[in-house]
RNA sequence: GGCCUAGUAGUUCAACUGGAUAGAAUGUCAGAUUUCGGCUCUGAUGGUUAGGGGUUCGAAUCCUCUCUGGGCCA
């Protein structure tokens, strides 16, 4: 807002000074060793004008500071026109926001257009490790970040529920299972089908080197190890609609899903529609005959049909197998569809790891291609791997960090911390429960969240993740020590007038106004990093605040009523911020 | 082999998308606070932005080559 005026206000100046239009102008704000608020960088406007930086710097200054009331002053060094906003246009802007629920939140209107967040997209064969965490926390922070922008927004995922590894964990249990239940091993479903999907790896491997030792290659080894021909035929029994391997895939699965559930409502996270990759995985094959129609795709002699994008610097893909069998390339297509149908959607994001860059890149291309307008609109939103310190994760060899086991330690780590300083004696046990989920939770998912998405990054579980610094439950103590004020000033106020601020006050408001631009910035630019970076920069803010001024102990009643006021509206935009990361904050920790 | 992607203090991350002396946290060291909540605050320490070359008033950011890591495709 004020940047706009301030924006305007310039080009005012350079086209009157100089008979000049400005192309662009660059405004930013000052860099905390100068003085000032805003900075107009002049470099780039030194072809209009014709002059040294200082002097030019120096006359806009000038003008600006007699058509700008709340300009008290400016200053420059080199190129930099430094501008300093008077105090008072402060505290009223912080006046204006100081009663407006919501602060920085766009309304979600009717016509608001429709954005559609694919995340989650698990396989049915394995439990939730450390990885899909991330997409999870992205995806569903995405979200809400989005619909705080204004926009109608609908999470979905796609549950990759049929295949070979589905057959290989049947298989398995099979074998090894002696009819072992959940409620027989009090095992979490997912986590007992995944046990099979191990247990299909070992048995595997077993056999594998079992027959190179009888003479057979490497190569051959791997395709005719009994277990896996059984996986296979039963693929093709399922392919087939078995009625008897039917059964068990929808036991099977629903077990999983079981277990997907506690899942979800343990980390907080829920969808609007689900699909299943049983239910689509035809869908794509109409649109081959279109695409070749539209001389988008052609047909070799094999029958197989292809798009050439060679044109464009990538090469041939394949849409439809000589067999007949679609790829993933046709089924992500049919599905693309098949949601416009469900949603009608202006955008649509893709919450998927950057192993998949080319294949987003490929399908994007081709539902251009194919003339579908909102082909434009999609984004994939591409993150980086969570490595551990011996590697990438691999659920078949293991070397995965569960994600239930991973959250009850984190849960664990913040009872422990927690009894240590004593301050919940009060607490029944089961808020204190409740409480340490937030903790544990807000700690693992704001580390995730703060780092840029597209970063793959480094986890090691027993030190990564701590409780000080720009952590989670650091802007959560924050909060609970803000609500700790407001508890002990339990009467009702109204903003005092002829109020002045301090350095750090001021400091304060400027990082509240700038909530609106945050989510904005976050929307547009898809990363909910933003907005944890942010709010770490607040509650920063605020803590320097805080430990050097008095609030309740204030010298006067006014002061006691604008500090509490301002710490207030802090205590709100932490709040939101952390809501948009998904992150509850407490009243007490 | 071809293509994509990343490389920033010891470590984990920033840097307003080309702007000022590259900032935080953590770690280490030194301090403050018998305070409205000690999960707080203030200092100090720590950098040839992987390396070379280029583009320009100005480069961590753009181009180019090399090195290293990760990924995708055959």
């Amino acid at each position: 807002m004020i940047k706009k005026i301030l924006e305007n206000k310039i080009s005012e100046a350079i086209s009157v000074l100089y008979k000049c239009k400005a192309i662009s102008i660059q405004l930013q704000k000052t860099r905390a060793e100068f003085e000032g608020d805003f900075t107009v960088v002049v470099f780039p406007l030194l072809k209009i004008t014709k002059q040294n930086p200082e002097k030019t710097a120096e006359e806009i200054g000038s003008y600006l500071i007699h058509k700008i009331s709340f300009i008290s002053k400016y200053n420059v060094v080199k190129g930099f026109l430094n501008l300093s906003i008077s105090a008072s246009f402060w505290i009223d802007k912080f006046y204006e926001i100081y009663s407006v629920d919501n602060f920085g939140i766009t309304k979600v209107e009717k016509n608001s257009p429709v954005f559609l967040v694919e995340f989650s997209s698990p396989n049915t064969n394995k439990p939730i490790h450390l990885g899909h965490l991330r997409n999870n926390f992205l995806g569903f922070s995405l979200a809400k970040i989005l619909s705080a922008n204004g926009k109608k927004v609908k999470k979905v995922q796609i549950i990759n529920d049929r295949g070979i590894h589905i057959c290989k964990s049947m298989v398995a249990w099979l074998e090894f299972g002696n009819g072992e239940t959940p409620k027989s091993s009090g095992i979490k479903g997912d986590h007992l089908v995944g046990k099979y999907y191990v247990k299909f790896d070992e048995q595997y491997r077993k056999e594998v080197s079992s027959l190179i030792k009888q003479g057979s290659t490497e190569e051959e080894a791997k395709k005719s190890s009994p277990i896996l021909k059984r996986a296979q035929q039963m693929l093709v029994k399922w392919e087939d609609g078995d009625s008897k391997i039917m059964d068990l895939w929808k036991t099977m699965n629903g077990w999983v899903y079981e277990g997907f559930d506690i899942t979800y409502k343990n980390i907080g996270v829920d969808f609007d529609k689900n699909y299943y990759e049983s239910e689509t995985y035809l869908l794509g094959k109409e649109i081959v005959d279109l695409g070749i129609k539209k001389n988008v795709f052609y047909k070799k002699e094999d029958g197989s049909v292809w798009i050439d994008l060679s044109d464009e610097g990538l090469d041939e893909k394949v849409i439809l197998r000589a067999d007949g069998t679609t790829v993933y390339m046709t089924q992500d297509i049919g599905t693309a569809l098949q949601r416009q149908k469900d949603f009608s959607f202006s955008n649509m994001i893709y919450t998927v790891a950057n192993e998949q860059d080319y294949h987003f890149k490929v399908l994007f291309l081709i539902l251009k291609k194919l003339g579908y307008s909102w082909a434009n609109n999609c984004y994939h939103l591409s993150y980086g791997m969570v490595d551990l310190p011996t590697g990438r994760m691999k659920s078949r060899e293991g070397t995965v960090v569960d994600a239930d086991e991973f959250l009850n330690e984190m849960i664990n780590t913040a009872k422990s911390i927690s009894k240590e300083l004593g301050k919940l004696e009060d607490m029944s046990a089961e808020k204190a429960e409740e409480l340490y989920s937030t903790i544990g939770l807000g700690a693992l998912k704001y580390f995730m969240l703060k780092v840029d998405p597209k970063k793959r990054m480094l986890f090691d579980p027993k030190e990564s993740i701590d409780f000080n610094g720009n952590t989670g439950p650091f802007i959560q103590y924050t909060y609970a020590r803000i609500q700790s004020l407001v508890r002990n000033y339990s009467a009702k106020f109204n903003l005092p007038n002829n109020i002045s601020i301090s350095p750090k006050e001021k400091d304060i408001i400027k990082n509240l106004l700038d909530f609106s631009n945050i989510i904005d910035e976050a929307a547009k630019s898809f990363s909910p990093a933003v907005v944890a970076n942010y709010v770490y920069e607040l509650v920063k803010a605020f803590n320097n605040y805080y430990q050097h001024t008095p609030i309740l102990k204030a010298e006067s009643e006014d002061l006691i009523k604008f500090r509490l006021g301002l710490s207030i509206k802090v205590g709100e935009v932490i709040k939101c911020s952390m809501k948009l990361l998904g992150i509850d904050v407490p009243q007490r920790m």
